[in-house]
RNA sequence: GCAGGUGUAGUUCAAUGGUAGAAUUCCAGCCUUCCAAGCUGGCUAUGUGGGUUCGAUUCCCAUCACCUGCUCCA
């Protein structure tokens, strides 16, 4: 019997130490969390998995890891410092908050109000007396600039030339280094530079847990390739993050494409994956056809030549670029909603178990003493797995309860070591998902589990 | 961001203008030979910051967080 909601993904989360509010003790940040032990071996679990299929797995693929802080310079050529940001108006009568842009173009569809300066929207709103679509009243705030991007100074002076911004999207990174990648790989086009990193957005939405949230890492991997093969590729790289997202346990029903049609001031192709959350369809993966916008822009704003010379046909061009971007976040939170389970085993017996691939189950296995006194023969197999495994250990409570325990954090593997172990070095090791139990010696306790944990 | 609601042990609940009680979890001990057993003991709470008051967990204000509904989501 299934049913998941976000309350019960949040308290297990937080209970059994997957993820916490932020800053909790002084009563939390809105929107931001931080992952506990067990959250941070899942993540990285994901992000190896990642790393598997796209870096180790793909020809011409080359995973950096850029800085966080840029050039603003390089935020001017993105056109985030133009574009990234919303223009607010609040009524003054309602209070109600809306967008300048969209209350224009909603009360006219020609009046074209993303052609308009700020200060041309301000002069329409009050020479046309567009009305508040929740109260009527036309009696605004003046309009701010609400910046999506996150600030701040380096330097010990605060004045505005020493403004840097925390990146809002990792991608700038690989476009402004990617002819030193070309360069020190002599990597030949079509080829790709993925980054795992994080990003931050000063959205002031509320957040579905971890879905939405002011600081978020990202996975992405950008291709870089000349124009006309570019279509292609974007078609294939949809269909590839929707098989990685399959392999890592997430099935094809809850799975689909939103190709959008209001496209950003980058993109000529764009498409989500969406994932089917308790709270509805999100977004996990955007697929981008930023054709060769930015590399253009960089290479107008820098001065510097991004063009890439063709070594099969002596031709220069910039090339063109297939962006397509992993939410780490999002994943993990897809993955523990769908893992979450509440299985009757037993009448009026419950357990709650999540069922996670085991590639990515923070603990591989955990080692249980029938009784405390055979700790000191489990201390010697604990040993041994660790080595192996992240492992856990629990001798607290009876061993049903132990097993519960092991089930609730998915843990694909339970060892129990009993009396007859002392006698013959045979342990039990226990399924997860199919609660049976198998008799096998201790030394073979290692190539069982491992081969059962592919990816 | 707007409107309304809610904040008491890790969790779920109770009570009170005179500083809080239970269940469960957790820890320890006893017991226990494979799926949340039992017994004994123990730890742990009024979100945060102000205000009113002799005294505030209780009343008021702010803030933070959560819930519901709007809004927003390049």
């Amino acid at each position: 019997m299934k049913s998941v909601n976000m309350e019960k993904i949040v308290a297990l989360c937080k209970g059994r130490g997957f993820i916490y509010p932020g800053s909790e003790i002084y009563g939390g940040l809105a929107n931001t969390w931080d992952y506990g032990p067990l959250g941070a071996r899942l993540k990285n679990n994901i992000k190896d998995t990642w790393r598997k299929r796209f870096i180790q797995e793909r020809k011409n693929s080359y995973e950096i890891d850029a800085d966080i802080l840029m050039h603003p310079r390089v935020w001017e050529a993105s056109g985030h410092v133009a574009s990234f940001s919303d223009p607010l108006i609040d009524c003054k009568e309602c209070k109600m908050r809306h967008r300048a842009d969209n209350l224009i173009n909603d009360f006219d569809p020609n009046a074209d109000a993303d052609a308009m300066t700020q200060d041309e929207m301000m002069d329409y709103i009050k020479e046309h007396k567009v009305p508040c679509p929740n109260c009527g009243k036309s009696d605004f705030t003046d309009i701010r600039q609400f910046n999506l991007m996150f600030q701040t100074y380096r330097g010990v002076t605060t004045d505005n030339k020493s403004v840097i911004y925390l990146r809002p999207e990792n991608a700038q990174g690989e476009y402004v280094n990617y002819l030193n990648v070309q360069r020190t790989t002599r990597a030949k086009l079509p080829f790709s530079i993925g980054q795992i990193g994080k990003a931050f957005r000063n959205e002031i939405t509320p957040g579905n847990f971890t879905f939405r949230t002011i600081e978020f890492e990202q996975m992405e991997f950008q291709t870089f390739c000349k124009e006309g093969t570019d279509s292609e590729l974007y078609n294939y790289f949809k269909q590839y993050g929707k098989q990685y997202f399959m392999d890592l346990g997430l099935p094809e029903e809850k799975l689909r494409f939103h190709d959008h049609e209001k496209l950003a001031h980058y993109a000529k192709e764009a498409c989500d994956i969406e994932y089917l959350f308790p709270f509805g369809w999100g977004e996990i993966n955007g697929t981008h056809n930023r054709t060769n916008f930015d590399l253009s822009r960089h290479q107008e704003y820098s001065g510097k030549s991004m063009e890439y010379l063709d070594p099969d046909t002596n031709e220069r061009y910039i090339p063109y670029i297939i962006e397509s971007t992993y939410g780490l976040d999002r994943t993990v939170l897809a993955i523990l909603c769908e893992a979450y389970d509440e299985e009757e085993i037993a009448e009026g017996d419950t357990r709650v178990v999540l069922h996670l691939n085991p590639v990515i189950a923070p603990y591989k296995v955990a080692v249980l003493p029938l009784s405390k006194k055979l700790s000191e023969k489990a201390e010697e197999v604990y040993s041994k797995l660790c080595k192996k495994f992240m492992c856990d250990y629990d001798e607290a409570g009876s061993i049903g309860k132990r097993y519960r325990r092991e089930d609730e954090i998915g843990t694909p593997y339970c060892v129990t070591i009993d009396f007859d172990t002392l006698e013959d070095d045979t342990v039990t090791v226990r399924d997860r998902d199919t609660m049976e139990q198998v008799r096998i010696k201790i030394d073979e306790v290692e190539n069982y589990i491992q081969e059962k944990i592919v990816f």
